[in-house]
DNA sequence: CTGAAAGCGCTTACAG
DNA sequence: CTGAAAGCGCTTACAG
């Protein structure tokens, strides 16, 4: 533990550790020469702030807390890769928090705010009252990230999944299908519902009635699913609220030997890697995970540095989507 | 900011602040009496101690870094869900660093130090001298994780990558497949090194000649790639460093009309969630990545509470790995 | 532009 | 078993 400590720098540079503080915070206030020396002699030594020291005294950790409900879904790493870039670019650490069971909420928030983190990322699909409240108690600024705010207070930044549901299914209309399926999950996440609406929408708008289907997130329990749905009828188009999940029903579908996308078409959300790993490739919603994670970050550190942004009305933020058509649509 | 302070604990308790510190602290070194009361009144006042204040004065931040080149693969991903789930059991938080270009390796080495954390938890497939070198000057415990070391000094947690690839290779052999190919990526990764070891070893064992071929990571330069080598020859048996490029080249033999596993047959690694979605389901090493992180971030709380046990020469742990035989090959 | 001093919220020997 | 006091390594008004 023989770590530089800011009186080496003071000692060695012949001024005070005050000065030594300024030239790293305050620049500006120091003479240019003064900050040279002291600049100098901080590399030449490879001096590093003590985090907890600097967090302690300034009130100010640079670090911001990201709390998401579990890593395994590849789009949540994909927007911690976002996430981290943007707090690179403005000197921020982020520090994990997951979230696996749902009880613990309260606790895990508890232990957000006791890290002393300056601003807090936020993305859960289940939003319930008591996570509301506890928001409204938090003395830092918080930003949902791929979660839609429910309140005026609270900024976030997602993808209008609604609009995004809506465009896809009147496009496949338009281009002369009738017979659409929307294929949800059992759980129900908010995400996935406004996906849900935009299809009923489209649907409404033209006459066709809406058809929705709930299946099990799991692999094996859906391929016994989607052979009973398929056994029943063909649809002309399967509008599937996971990319995994929808290539789960391609398979199947291709495995009886019905052609994709000659007889049923098959559309997915989220355009992860599987969309390209799947035979034939499989037609997507590109979601721009990446980007919110990066514009979340960036928003947040506006809030954190600047008391009047926290007090204005909350930004709600959406990022425009896209669709990548491939072979499992014609 | 008006955060429950250690002082509002002890005088709502009628204590010393010193208690209350013991209180959360050594527990054992205070009568019972008072302990209850003072916890009472932390739980009523939803006390939690100020994490930069208790790194600072114990110069222990019961926070750990966890070191990873970058977070889009799905392996990284559940390792860390493992690396928390044990940090969680310890009672660490766990902070992000995430290292995309290596050249600023050291930098990044030094902002870990800085954070002071209790210990960190390595990955990353190159490891250069430079590496070695700074982690030797590391005041923490370091683990490797997924990654071998190389000097023993340093623990690590892996899985025995070239007997398991000399496994399936012998395997593949003895039901009588002789022409067996390898197919690793055109970057060299040490670990993929090892696969091709282990393989090498098993065709030599048997008197086969060793065919290594390198492809891109890249799906769409892939499959230009394994269109040309199918070309060339269907060899019996493609043993591939990685899932994705696995079910590339099995797509792509696939559309050609070669029938998998009759023709060819296809073997990937890791087993990943990808390996359920392709058509014909994918054979693939089990690599237990969730354990990996779990038995790290186990095997880093016992050097960090043990200043004995980092004297001593670093444990290497290798973990059993699995081979889950599905329909890409018979 | 710079320094002396107080203070951030805790922990931990040291006494008692 | 408990308290008074020093100290962890910084930042930041406050003077000058």
């Amino acid at each position: 533990m023989n770590q530089t400590k800011i009186y080496d720098i003071a000692g060695a540079a012949g001024v005070s550790l005050a000065t030594v503080s300024r030239v790293l915070n305050h620049p500006e206030k120091v003479k240019e020469a003064t900050r040279n020396k002291v600049l100098k002699i901080i590399k030449d030594k490879g001096y590093k702030p003590n985090a907890n020291a600097r967090g302690l005294a300034s009130r100010r950790s640079t670090t911001v807390a990201v709390v998401i409900p579990e890593l395994s879904r590849a789009s949540v790493a994909e927007m911690i890769q976002g996430i981290d870039d943007a707090a690179k670019k403005f000197g921020y650490t982020i520090r994990l928090f997951i979230n696996r069971n749902q009880e613990t909420e309260e606790d895990l928030w508890g232990e957000v705010i006791a890290s002393s983190v300056d601003g807090i990322l936020f993305t859960n699909d289940e939003m319930t009252k008591e996570i509301y409240h506890q928001i409204e108690y938090t003395p830092v600024p918080v930003v949902f990230v791929n979660t839609l705010s429910q309140k005026d207070t609270i900024g976030s930044v997602c993808v209008d999944y609604e609009d995004c549901a809506y465009t896809i299914t009147k496009e496949m209309i338009e281009r002369g299908n009738k017979d659409i399926v929307f294929v949800g999950t059992e759980h129900k996440y908010t995400l996935n519902e406004m996906k849900q609406r935009g299809y009923i929408r489209a649907m409404n708008e033209y006459k066709l009635e809406p058809q929705v289907i709930y299946s099990s997130g799991d692999i094996s329990v859906n391929e016994e699913f989607f052979k009973k749905m398929l056994d029943e009828k063909v649809p002309d188009v399967a509008l599937v609220v996971r990319d995994s999940i929808a290539i789960s029903l391609m398979n199947v579908a291709v495995k009886r030997g019905i052609k994709v996308p000659d007889q049923l078409q098959v559309i997915g959300f989220q355009n992860t890697r599987y969309a390209l790993l799947s035979n034939p490739k499989l037609t997507s919603a590109e979601i721009p995970i990446y980007e919110m994670g990066n514009r979340a970050m960036s928003y947040l550190t506006e809030l954190m540095k600047d008391d009047e942004a926290k007090k204005r009305k909350a930004d709600k933020i959406l990022l425009p989507y896209g669709i990548v058509w491939r072979e499992s649509t014609r």
